[in-house]
RNA sequence: GGGGAGUUAGCUCAGCUGGGAGAGCAUCUGCCUUACAAGCAGGGGGUCACAGGUUCGAGCCCUGUACUCCCCACCA
């Protein structure tokens, strides 16, 4: 096949992806002779596009998953989309409100059919942006978290829950979004600061003779106080404790009580209590038996028992109305200003409002201390390791997690109530009749479960618990998930003790953490601020692999990436360099001139690229293990461009264009041996480049994906020519450099003569490199007898190298240009004098060390000799 | 208030268990050399935030200081 001249990544990635989907490339099988490797994919929900936060997460597994793979495991990488509760109801009742419907008009039933009508249309739509990507997923398990598998698994862990007394129902308070008129959990609250005022105001005891000054941020909640608060320590207010005062407008007598909770030094050290409407005052009210009166209704207005004249009006109305009604009786004291910071509903932005309702808990402290123990034990390792401290901090100070939501898209609460003797029915499936008094007048709870309650059994809920499936005796449970700092306590933490309370076991041994995609300036990328990138135009434009390699290269565990024009285009141009760099090979390629390598006469360049290759497979082998891929795509990256592509291929040219026919032969085996491991090495970091050109080569397997990870081989250390070798790098730069700055055109061969520093008989060999790769000719290797006149020299690690410019050597500067590098030598032996004078280093460095210092001092002490000697012979002319 | 991370070239960041400061981009110089101008060759540019300490030796370990960022808590 002709390849393109340039890397077209939009001609082949569609094509080549659905080939290998037919193909079942991604299906692994149950293979017990095989080892498993499993991924969960964390679901995206199905109101999501996809963004860069995904796009790096999955770039992250698939790459993972691919070198699995391709060394040998049976590797599964699940995939699946989540409900996402909330997200998906809102924008339904958006979707209906534009068509002029109320939620409750169209009632539960209606409401569910266009959920589901929503999640056929979008729910796919994320799923094929996944494929663009190239995520090597097993869509023959796609999962979905309402889908009958997963729900089976909700329930059966709600009522196991039920039964062993975990799940239990309650009024408590919870933060309540008045907008999406749901109870939320304490991760789904956002704090943000607002700015707002601090009112003072004053109540009087009933005979009007004494007044207390408190300070409150939420004037509204007054008619809800059933208490006044100071600390018991406070000899201001000793007196007072035990007292009662008035709440105008309700007109309730409340007593002062003394509580620890309040501070004596923060605002006037007295403190309202409203117990249904503050989280602190909830608890205060527990201790001292407070009666909990709520003054709110659920969408955010007052209700009546706030009085006749605030029934009905907006929280914020309220406020307004109460601060003027108090400033009109004199009760006002003064309003400072205060900010302060206010939670607000992770999804609609609305703030919060905590309020007592009855809701349904799981307790979390017999959860969690299982959930620590494991992750303390080293069975689960955070990658990397300090976000191991932000979980047991979480998990150390747990509160008990409401569950219940009062949403209609989710999982329903398998619970019903029997309204004729007041049973609570907890199964499975729905009952027929009481057990307790066989009515049929039973009814289900209206509410559904958290989103995150379905996502936590997600590891093994999808793998076919409760169900002793194949897949889930021999998948789960998984081997890492992968995933970003900013869903560790929503989601991670839940999977660790809902896996163990229920599996008992854990589901996954180590959590890849990485940070999100961030704009160019650093910014987060948000749609607010318009900076962010869609990953699809973006592979449109330059490919899929670009767009994985540039997340890759450079992630680091935990860190956040910037995601740069700049980067971009270096990472394109590295794709196109690899597509180059295979056309050159490939286009001198002939498929009976092919020889076994381990078997044919290696040049010294050979050898050195066979053994860089060899080093770099060790190395990249063992980041991939350590989840270490901004690394390994570095050095890969590093390998090809600055050793194969710069080094290698230049080296092979006098060989593919002389008239040597065997080493010829060789030569090009050995680029096609190199670019065959380069491929496979690159594969799981830009699979689609790499398969299509991989379908090129002589000889190779049905596909990349399946073919072996390359190995570290022994037999191709080759240390002592690597050696070698690079000493005809060094003289090579050397002549490149010195006519670079004596302004002599690259084009113009010179000659020279070059006196080895050593190994002559294999330098001499390599002549032809130097040759090719400095632009030189007529070059003659010298011995130490040789002397010379108006010329420049050049001293290297690997010699000297003399150049008769004629007139062109000015010896003035020539000799300026000598002394520099004298001074350089110098100040290098003055280093390497300095370290083995220290009699400290010499006692107590190891030898191997000491030895490395006194050859290199050798080394320059006759490079030193080298340059006077040139500096004295030019002096004389 | 508690915890975490960071400070290295103009910019973005590597730098593994301490042993001569690196890459990409940008910049400057010269090149259309038959894989690639999405390229090639060469150059300049850093008291590794600051101050102490441990060590024969510190970008790396310890202590403190300054600044930046993030998370948790939420004193009304």
């Amino acid at each position: 096949m002709e390849m393109a001249k340039t890397y077209e990544p939009q001609s082949f990635e569609k094509d080549l992806y659905h080939w290998w989907e037919k193909e079942g490339f991604f299906t692994p099988s149950v293979d017990s002779k095989k080892e498993p490797f499993t991924i969960v994919i964390p679901p995206p929900n199905i109101t999501g596009q996809l963004h860069m936060g995904h796009a790096l997460d999955e770039s992250i597994q698939d790459c993972i998953i691919r070198f699995k793979r391709m060394q040998g495991y049976s590797t599964l990488w699940l995939p699946g989309t989540d409900h996402a509760s909330i997200a998906t109801e809102v924008k339904i009742v958006e979707q209906l409100a534009k068509e002029g419907i109320d939620k409750y008009d169209l009632g539960r039933e209606k409401f569910l059919e266009r959920a589901w009508d929503w999640k056929r249309q979008y729910g796919g739509r994320i799923v094929e942006q996944l494929r663009c990507l190239g995520s090597s997923c097993d869509w023959t398990r796609e999962a979905f978290t309402m889908d009958e598998r997963c729900s089976r698994a909700v329930k059966h862990v709600f009522v196991k829950l039920y039964n062993e007394g975990l799940i239990y129902q309650g009024d408590r308070i919870i933060n309540w979004c008045p907008v999406c008129q749901t109870a939320l959990s304490d991760a789904e609250v956002d704090y943000e600061e607002q700015a707002s005022h601090f009112w003072h105001f004053r109540y009087f005891t009933p005979d009007g003779k004494t007044e207390v000054i408190f300070a409150t941020t939420r004037p509204e909640t007054m008619l809800g106080d059933t208490a006044i608060a100071v600390n018991p320590e406070d000899e201001r207010y000793k007196d007072l404790v035990g007292k009662t005062v008035l709440v105008p407008f309700v007109n309730r007598e409340i007593p002062v009580i003394a509580d620890s909770y309040v501070e004596k030094d923060f605002g006037t050290g007295v403190v309202k209590i409203t117990p249904a409407h503050d989280p602190n005052d909830f608890e205060v009210g527990l201790r001292h038996n407070l009666p909990v009166i709520r003054v709110m209704n659920d969408d955010g207005t007052m209700n009546s028992l706030a009085g006749k004249e605030y029934e009905g009006l907006d929280r914020y109305e309220a406020r307004k109305k109460i601060v003027a009604e108090m400033e009109k009786i004199g009760q006002l004291v003064k309003i400072e200003d205060y900010t302060h910071n206010v939670g607000a509903c992770y999804r609609c932005h609305t703030t919060v409002e905590p309020i007592v309702s009855k809701q349904w808990f799981v307790k979390m402290k017999p959860l969690a201390e299982r959930a620590i123990q494991v992750v303390k034990d080293g069975e689960i390792n955070f990658v990397p390791k300090r976000f191991d401290k932000i979980y047991f901090n979480w998990m150390e100070n747990i509160k008990d997690w409401c569950i219940s939501r009062q949403l209609w898209w989710g999982h329903r609460i398998p619970v019903w109530y029997c309204d004729e003797c007041g049973e609570v029915i907890c199964q499975e499936d729905a009952p027929h009749s009481c057990p307790k008094c066989n009515s049929t007048k039973l009814r289900q709870d209206e509410d559904v479960l958290d989103t995150w309650f379905s996502s936590a059994l997600w590891p093994f809920s999808t793998l076919g618990y409760p169900e002793e499936t194949e897949d889930y005796k021999y998948f789960f449970p998984t081997n890492v998930l992968v995933t970003g700092y900013d869903i560790i306590f929503f989601w991670v933490a839940r999977m660790i003790f809902s896996s163990l309370h229920h599996t008992d076991k854990i589901p996954f041994k180590e959590v890849l953490i990485h940070g999100i995609v961030r704009d160019a300036q650093g910014r987060k990328m948000s749609k607010s601020l318009g900076n962010g990138i869609d990953p699809l135009e973006f592979i449109d434009k330059y490919g899929a692999d670009t767009l994985r390699f540039s997340l890759l290269n450079g992630v680091s565990s935990g860190g956040d990436i910037r995601f740069s024009a700049d980067k971009v285009e270096g990472n394109r141009n590295f794709m196109n360099k690899i597509w180059n760099a295979s056309r050159f090979v490939l286009m001198n390629t002939d498929e009976k001139n092919l020889v076994d390598i381990f078997k044919a006469e290696l040049s010294v360049a050979d050898k050195w690229i066979l053994n860089k290759l060899n080093m770099v497979t060790k190395e990249v082998t063992a980041n991939l293990e350590s989840y270490e891929l901004g690394v390994a795509a570095q050095k890969l990256y590093d390998f090809v461009w600055s050793e194969f592509c710069d080094w290698y291929i230049e080296f092979s040219k006098p060989v593919l264009y002389g008239t040597d026919e065997s080493a010829r032969n060789v030569t090009i085996s050995v680029l096609n041996y190199c670019l065959d491991k380069i491929l496979k090495l690159l594969h799981p970091f830009v699979p689609f480049l790499t398969e299509s050109i991989y379908q090129n080569l002589p000889g190779h397997e049905k596909t990349i994906m399946l073919a072996q990870y390359p190995v570290y081989s022994k037999e191709l250390e080759f240390a002592d020519d690597a050696e070698t070798l690079d000493l005809i790098k060094e003289i090579i730069k050397s002549i490149r450099n010195a006519k670079a700055e004596m302004n002599v055109a690259p084009s113009k061969r010179i000659s020279m003569f070059i006196r080895p520093s050593q190994k002559a008989e294999q330098m001499k060999k390599s002549v032809v490199y130097i040759e090719k790769l400095a632009g030189a000719e007529k070059v003659e290797f010298v011995d130490a007898s040789a002397t010379f006149e108006q010329v420049v020299s050049l001293v290297s690690a690997g010699g000297e190298v003399f150049i008769p410019l004629g007139e062109l050597v000015d010896k003035q500067k020539e000799i300026e240009r000598l002394t520099k590098e004298v001074n350089q030598v110098n100040s290098e032996i003055k280093r390497a004098e300095g370290k083995l004078n220290n009699q400290g280093f010499v006692a107590k460095a190891p030898a191997s060390l000491i030895e490395q210092e006194k050859e290199k001092l050798a080394k320059y002490k006759e490079m030193l000799g080298k340059l006077n000697e040139r500096i004295e012979e030019l002096a004389k002319l």
